[in-house]
DNA sequence: GCCGTTTTCGGCCCGACTGTTTTCAGTCG
């Protein structure tokens, strides 16, 4: 439905319809894919709660019901005749918008890319009025890139790449302040690009240095106080000097999001401010009252200070106005970690070693979740095999005191929803993890009903990685997710956010969806070595970017209240 | 198309860089 009304801006942008119309259909669209709740069915229900959403008017209300009842949108089909489908890629090349594609189809009826490159060698956009000769060049270069698209990286990328620009820039340039903003500060699962914001008297010596960065393959753009380029690995990075004065204004305004600043900035403008990346102004007389410190911004707005990973533009300025912001979980808050493999399965490191690195990472308890005998490719265990490390585990407790292992297992979901193992052998254990590794391309009603099926099981605690993404490689296989959230919760079932930064599912949106469907969950590792135990930090910011806090968090629990969970005595 | 502590009509977030101009339009974030 957010493609639909993606799709409908960016058709009226080449016709260039009104911008402002244009733009709404852009917030719909927006508004849309972020909703924590499922539109078909509250649209039935209760549209009020639909339309009470600043952003969403009669006119987009009206379409989605148009879009619920018939599953097109006639709008879309009108526009859709009016110019050809395949200008709509061209919006995706570099320094190519609506305004300049109009312009190449009327005068020089070109209507696809393959047109436009054969155009730009001919030397015939040059004819046109306002291009040149380096028009064309840039067009040809904008199509290669494009050819090679690289697409979004995965968060551990970006905050690795980030932070070793930060560092190069650091170990060159005499800096007050610099600091990585955008998505990468955000904590998003997937990165596009990355800002880095630097302080420093020597502008034109920042962007050098910058633009000289040895892994650099393309300088976009390089001016006074704003450079970009592309590193060796096809992503993009920008960088902006700024003075000391500004330097809070520049963070909070290039970390975004995008729908955050907008709704920022109209609150700042009804209250009679301007905010820009310099600072937050008075209207009246233009004088600056804030721009060093980010906190400072939040705090004349008269907000609660709201953490990078809320600024979506999902109701957190709202929320802060109120200053009813949930109090999110930390790193710090977790107690332990429930999902990890041993040699005995595909994991790499022995029992003893998990739990000694669990104490170090200061755990109160760890779970060894070994995958079960289906998965014959990770020499899944059988029954006899799980009952010798049962008894192995009790050895390895009795010899370190300091942690307590939960026996546990990550039993396979076979089709049709039964269990890898029996009920016998489950009911063994301290913990049972249950997960889909196979069969992956059911229709969306079968794959549902296998998993809500499994969850019915009495022993299973937690469903793991619910929909099987593979982020930038794997598309998430096809669930009903309120289904899945509503079977866990009748059956008390928590949901696993892995924190694998290749998985991070459930999603922040999901996360937040199950919260409000009062679903417990569990941020697990799904760690296979030692160092994978690090990965628990990005499953923290994927709960935090769900608005989590440590109560909706079971391995935030004291291990007696965990027990009491993972019994089903006790769930919320 | 959306919205209203000035408005049901008339506004709608803001600035940098580039290439083409000779004061600005288009694009981007």
């Amino acid at each position: 439905m957010a493609a639909i009304f993606a799709e409908i801006a960016n058709i009226l942008e080449i016709q260039e319809s009104n911008p402002f119309r244009i733009r709404s259909f852009r917030r719909a669209a927006q508004i849309i894919e972020n909703l924590s709740f499922n539109v078909t069915g509250t649209i039935q229900k209760d549209p009020g709660k639909l339309r009470a959403i600043p952003g969403i008017g009669d006119g987009t209300l009206q379409k989605i019901e148009e879009l619920v009842k018939t599953g097109t949108c006639e709008e879309l089909e009108k526009l859709k005749q009016e110019i050809p489908s395949s200008l709509l890629p061209m919006l995706k090349l570099q320094n190519l918008g609506p305004k300049k594609i109009s312009v190449f189809w009327k005068k020089l009826n070109i209507s696809t890319l393959e047109e436009l490159e054969k155009a730009a060698l001919q030397q015939k956009i040059r004819t046109l009025p306002g291009m040149g000769e380096k028009s064309e060049a840039k067009i040809l270069k904008a199509i290669k890139n494009y050819r090679q698209i690289q697409g979004r990286f995965q968060l551990d990328d970006g905050i690795e790449i980030s932070t070793n620009l930060v560092n190069y820039l650091k170990s060159k340039i005499k800096t007050n302040r610099i600091a990585a903003a955008g998505s990468v500060r955000r904590r998003r699962e997937t990165v596009g690009d990355i800002d880095i914001l630097i302080t420093c008297k020597n502008s034109s010596k920042a962007i050098q240095t910058f633009v000289q960065h040895p892994d650099v393959t393309q300088v976009l753009a390089s001016g006074n106080t704003k450079a970009s380029i592309v590193l060796r690995r096809g992503l993009q990075a920008d960088l902006r000097v700024l003075e000391d004065n500004s330097f809070g204004a520049a963070l909070q305004y290039f970390t975004g999001s995008k729908a955050h600043n907008v709704a920022l900035r109209e609150r700042a403008k009804r209250m009679g401010y301007k905010i820009n990346e310099y600072g937050l102004f008075k209207i009246q007389d233009g004088v600056k009252i804030a721009g060093a410190e980010e906190k400072e911004i939040y705090h004349l707005l008269e907000l609660s200070f709201i953490p990078p990973e809320m600024r979506e533009g999902r109701g957190e300025i709202e929320q802060a106005d109120k200053q009813e912001l949930p109090l999110l979980i930390e790193q710090k808050d977790i107690k332990g970690d429930l999902h990890m493999h041993t040699k005995a399965t595909d994991g790499q490191n022995s029992i003893v070693e998990m739990a000694t690195a669990g104490t170090k990472f200061g755990y109160d308890y760890i779970a060894i979740t070994d995958h079960s005998q289906a998965l014959a490719m990770a020499r899944g265990l059988n029954e006899e095999r799980l009952l010798q490390q049962i008894e192995e585990i009790d050895k390895v407790s009795a010899k370190i005191p300091k942690i307590k292992i939960l026996k546990g297992i990550e039993v396979d979901i076979l089709s049709g929803g039964k269990l890898d193992l029996r009920d016998q052998v489950l009911s063994k254990l301290d913990i049972v993890i249950a997960s889909v590794h196979s069969q992956f391309n059911l229709s969306k009603m079968e794959m549902t009903d296998r998993i809500c099926r499994a969850m019915e099981n009495q022993y299973v605690n937690i469903l793991a990685h619910p929909t099987g993404r593979l982020l930038t490689r794997r598309e998430p296989y096809l669930i009903e997710m309120e289904k899945i959230i509503d079977a866990a919760l009748q059956n008390r079932v928590c949901l696993e956010i892995n924190a694998h930064p290749s998985r991070l599912d459930l999603s922040d949106v999901h996360c937040r969806m199950a919260k409000e469907m009062g679903v417990l969950l569990s941020i697990n590792s799904d760690s296979h070595n030692l160092q994978m135990l690090n990965y628990m930090q990005y499953g923290v910011f994927t709960a935090r970017r769900g608005w989590l806090t440590p109560n909706d968090v079971i391995n935030t629990y004291p291990f007696k209240k965990l027990c009491r969970v993972l019994g089903k005595k006790e769930y919320n």
